[in-house]
DNA sequence: AAATATTTTTAGATCGATCTAAATCGTGTA
DNA sequence: TACACGATTTAGATCGATCTAAAAATATTT
């Protein structure tokens, strides 16, 4: 196989992306908006990557990736989240900054330097945002979460991830201290707003608006 | 200024290290040359890089860096450099397994990563082959060595760098294990083929042909 | 089902990076 | 000095990645 570029590498975790999302079958559309470029640039690359046999794809039928294009879009996945662990775990960077840098980091080539360098980071198995990292054959792990939204009064919990990785959200995260591996409680459900008041044990008592309560992910204990 | 292709980075790096061997003017052919690439297509990037004001060009005339591309120049240097480091002192790399790997790192845009990277590594001074790092400024750090091969009989020294950065030379240095440190004694030039023959301390005697002696800085003590 | 809207594809262009082949420039030597 | 050779530039093409505008196909709505 020769080497792909980066972008079609940014194209195949675009569809990878997208179909963990929406189902196996991606619309042109969906990779266009994913990708900020235009339909006919994705009609073309499409036909490209099809080609190589990295994608199905018939004329107004969608796309899917083949099982090589799974592999090539899970490796960047590990590569990405690795890069991220290591830029935070060892070079302190914030958990907001680290995204476009790992952005640059997951087209590097060379299989030894990834398995170096998740040893190097004792083989984590999520990353900064508490999103799996994907072992060498492409699988993740998996976690029995939920949106803290959905914790019933009384659950207790731990913060293991978050659904929106935008900067101000995790920055207001931050600001709040409330960040991965914290304990809550399920305190209260507000009607009007959908908003709902927690305990973060040992701290205090927080009011979570229904958007930050639907993107952070805890799990029951 | 909108940043640089990698392709353009390549051309400055070449450039650089042409002019360091060469003197300030760099002709065409030299470049192709260094680049593996046709006369046509340097003609053509150095026009690209002109226009940006990255190189003084005349046709005909040579090409040399201006001082914005020569900051460029060797903050790709410190970047291929500190990777290196990074790649044998953190993820247990060998010395002539970098290269090539670092040759894709060097591209990483992130100011704040090289600065973080070089912190983290305890802002090393010499890479894992002896070459000076150059700081933020471009400053390298310069150090009085010499070829191993003028050294006069009873001069001591120690290796600290190598001239020629091929994979099977380092592999040869490993093998008779004369590395970066070594405590070496001239004891004979011999004039017939030009090898020499030293005793590395505390281990043993060698002789060293012409062109391994000439491949190794040392410096005096 | 027909009309309308949306999505997808095609056609045709541009731009960066590259090539080969041909033309031109510059220099050293006969 | 003029010629010839090597170095450099120009001309013209290709390829990947992108765009806009127009055409075609599919989906939705009345």
């Amino acid at each position: 196989m020769e080497s792909l570029s980066h972008t079609e590498e940014n194209y195949l975790k675009a569809i990878f992306k997208i179909s963990e999302r929406d189902g196996e079958s991606v619309s042109n559309n969906s990779i266009s908006l994913e990708m900020q470029t235009s339909a006919a640039s994705v009609t073309d690359m499409i036909g490209r990557l099809s080609k190589k046999g990295l994608v199905n794809y018939q004329k107004h039928r969608g796309v899917s990736l083949t099982d090589e294009g799974r592999q090539v879009a899970t490796h960047l996945v590990r590569k990405h989240r690795l890069w991220e662990a290591f830029l935070v775990e060892k070079l302190s960077f914030n958990w907001d900054e680290v995204h476009e840098i790992a952005e640059q980091l997951e087209h590097i080539r060379s299989r030894v330097l990834v398995e170096r360098l998740d040893e190097f980071l004792g083989f984590p198995r999520f990353d900064p945002h508490g999103d799996p990292i994907p072992d060498a054959d492409g699988n993740f792990a998996v976690r029995k979460q939920v949106p803290l939204s959905e914790l019933t009064i009384g659950d207790e919990a731990i913060v293991v991830g978050v659904q929106d990785h935008a900067s101000s959200f995790l920055q207001y995260l931050d600001r709040i201290n409330l960040g991965l591996g914290a304990r809550v409680k399920m305190l209260e459900h507000f009607e009007y707003d959908e908003s709902v008041k927690i305990r973060q044990t040992p701290d205090g008592e927080l009011v979570l608006s229904k958007k930050v309560s639907q993107n952070l992910f805890v799990q029951k204990q």
